[in-house]
RNA sequence: GGCUGGGUAGCUCAGUCGGUUAGAGCACACGACUCAUAAUCGUGGGGUCGCGGGUUCGAGUCCCGCCCCAGCUACCA
């Protein structure tokens, strides 16, 4: 394996929450990027997980009756394994962070800090609700109303809450102000979009105060090496997952490959524990940090914005169900600047399917493996001289694939789906111009408008071909049924071996090569839904 | 309150360094075509660029003020 693996990360999902479209949404763009990336010949590495530790996860097993063991292996099965399948996801490891491997490797993190001084204990003050048996943020304890008048609440679940203290240990986040401050400055692409790495800088030049990072009033989760009474507060243990699953402390070979990350996609959310809290405990315990966090936006449905507390979540099998995992991971893709929020409904995902996938994509499949089926009883016919209007066809392919590469390379998948679609535009509009069907009549007694009919139908389906390559990263099941019916597999191999770099060299199917009719790629949906 | 984004066609969004008549897709209307999934191709209508001032030969773009929306302002995850 070489040294250099493009390695992407998408947040570990906390298990007590139910997959929605937005963690579908993270999951498919992590997906999209490294089929793309693997598609380029590189070497590359895609980690998802779920994070299962926590005193809410401990709760919800004891209301259940089972173990908090139990409890999140069901979940795991049931709901987020699943998720993966839905969506089509070519993940390269699942890290669970009741694995052994991250146990192991977050206590072998944590020694590493204790040994550098990073971490000591101290006392922990807050506002403590007996009733939930947690501390809640200074951010969600209001004035209390009716029978709590003259109590703080907690906003979360309204119960009372008193000022605290717990002895705890504690990082020293706060030394490391400036070493951030002078990181972001030296790479201004840690963060992105801008607007993410904005409000980073504002945060951490404000000032940084030591955190508190263990817990000892229950014992779902992992223990701190050195003393047993305490186990690893949940968000520094989960943050950890990404260099455990990559062999930190116990495979040093796989860690010196996979470690740095390159890109770890979060919601901006989460964008400041990726890019604040997790570089300094990377720091603090000498490893490098990840090359880039990618924060995207808000999915805002029907004008509210989705989110896992508000009942406007819908389950990615929702969508998948009706429209398929292709268009699920094509609209998302498409539809949205990732990086920005973004509205998306039920109405826009059903009006870009037919009108992009059906009548744009599909149909120019179909069309033009009706006519070679119809005209040369399916077998390629090969190109004869190409003209002008041929060449406006491969110049437009070459600068379509270039930009879309480009984009992919900026983390702009909208855009690289735009470029690539130029390619559908174009060849729909060339077949229009050329009228193969008219061409058609004449073939059977005119030499030379027989050589232009082939020419035609052989400039379209290389136009395909390039399209199936450059989709697959995006639509892996449309992409394969197209590769199939342009009999292409037997003269160039395998579609997930064809290279983003070669694909715009035309001439690559083989004439007399057997193109069939696919069933429709995205056949039209009648929906009465509108939800 | 402070800070950061945003407000452009019915909808979703582009709009570079200030420069011709403000663009795209969808939707809608009309026309062409008949290979194809009632698909495709072409043409067209549609705008007080949030509001009010200012700078400039010229402002969607720069400056000032205001209105509205979203986010951040640390230990639920």
């Amino acid at each position: 394996m070489s040294a250099e693996t493009f390695y992407v990360t998408t947040p570990i999902f906390y298990v007590n929450d139910a997959p929605h479209i937005g963690h579908g949404y993270t999951t498919v763009m992590g997906d999209i990027l490294t089929r793309w990336h693997r598609q380029r010949g590189e070497s590359v590495w895609y980690l998802t997980g779920t994070d299962e530790h926590g005193q809410k996860v401990l709760r919800k097993a004891e209301l259940n009756g089972v173990s908090p063991q139990e409890w999140v292996d069901k979940l795991v099965d049931d709901e987020w394994r699943p998720m993966l399948e839905t969506l089509d996801i070519a993940n390269d490891d699942y890290i669970r962070t009741t694995d052994q491997r991250h146990i192991d490797g977050s206590k072998a993190f944590w020694q590493a800090l204790y040994e550098r001084d990073a971490v000591y204990k101290g006392s922990f003050e807050g506002h403590y609700s007996v009733g939930s048996e947690e501390f809640v943020g200074e951010d969600d304890v209001v004035d209390g109303e009716g029978d709590d008048e003259g109590f703080k609440v907690s906003k979360l679940d309204g119960s009372r809450v008193e000022y605290m203290s717990e002895e705890n240990y504690f990082f020293r986040l706060g030394d490391y102000q400036q070493k951030l401050l002078d990181f972001y400055e030296a790479n201004p692409t840690f963060i992105q979009p801008e607007s993410a790495r904005n409000e980073v800088i504002s945060f951490v030049s404000r000032g940084l105060r030591d955190l508190s990072i263990s817990r000892s009033t229950f014992d779902w989760g992992i223990g701190v090496p050195w003393d047993d009474e305490h186990v690893m507060y949940v968000w520094i243990e989960a943050l950890l997952n990404y260099v455990t699953a990559a062999g930190y402390g116990v495979d040093d070979e796989r860690f010196a490959q996979l470690w740095p990350a390159n890109i770890h996609i979060v919601g901006k959310d989460i964008a400041r524990f990726h890019a604040v809290i997790w570089p300094a405990m990377l720091m603090a315990a000498g490893q490098p940090v990840p090359h880039q966090v990618f924060a995207h936006g808000w999915l805002l449905v029907g004008g509210q914005k989705m989110s896992k507390s508000k009942a406007n979540g819908i389950r990615p099998d929702e969508i998948v169900d009706t429209f398929g995992s292709d268009a699920y991971r094509y609209y998302f893709a498409r539809a949205l600047t990732f990086g920005s929020d973004g509205s998306i409904s039920w109405e826009d995902i059903s009006a870009r399917y037919h009108a992009e996938l059906a009548n744009g994509f599909g149909n120019l499949a179909s069309r033009v493996a009706a006519m070679i089926g119809k005209y040369f009883d399916g077998t390629l016919p090969a190109a004869a001289e190409l003209t002008d209007a041929e060449l406006t066809v491969t110049d437009t392919v070459a600068e379509a694939v270039r930009a879309a590469d480009e984009a992919i390379e900026a983390v702009a998948p909208q855009d690289a789906l735009a470029s690539i679609w130029r390619i559908v535009d174009e060849l729909n509009g060339y077949i229009t111009d050329q009228a193969p069907w008219k061409v058609a009549k004449d073939a059977a007694t005119d030499e030379a408008a027989a050589a232009r009919l082939a020419t035609i139908l052989n400039t379209t389906a290389e136009g395909l071909r390039v399209l199936a390559v450059v989709l697959n990263p995006v639509m892996p099941k449309a992409s394969a049924v197209l590769w199939e019916s342009l009999g292409a597999e037997p003269a160039l191999g395998a579609l997930a071996d064809q290279r983003i770099d070669a694909v715009a060299a035309w001439g690559q199917l083989a004439a007399g090569s057997i193109i069939t009719k696919p069933s429709s790629l995205f056949p039209r949906i009648e929906t009465t839904e509108t939800a």
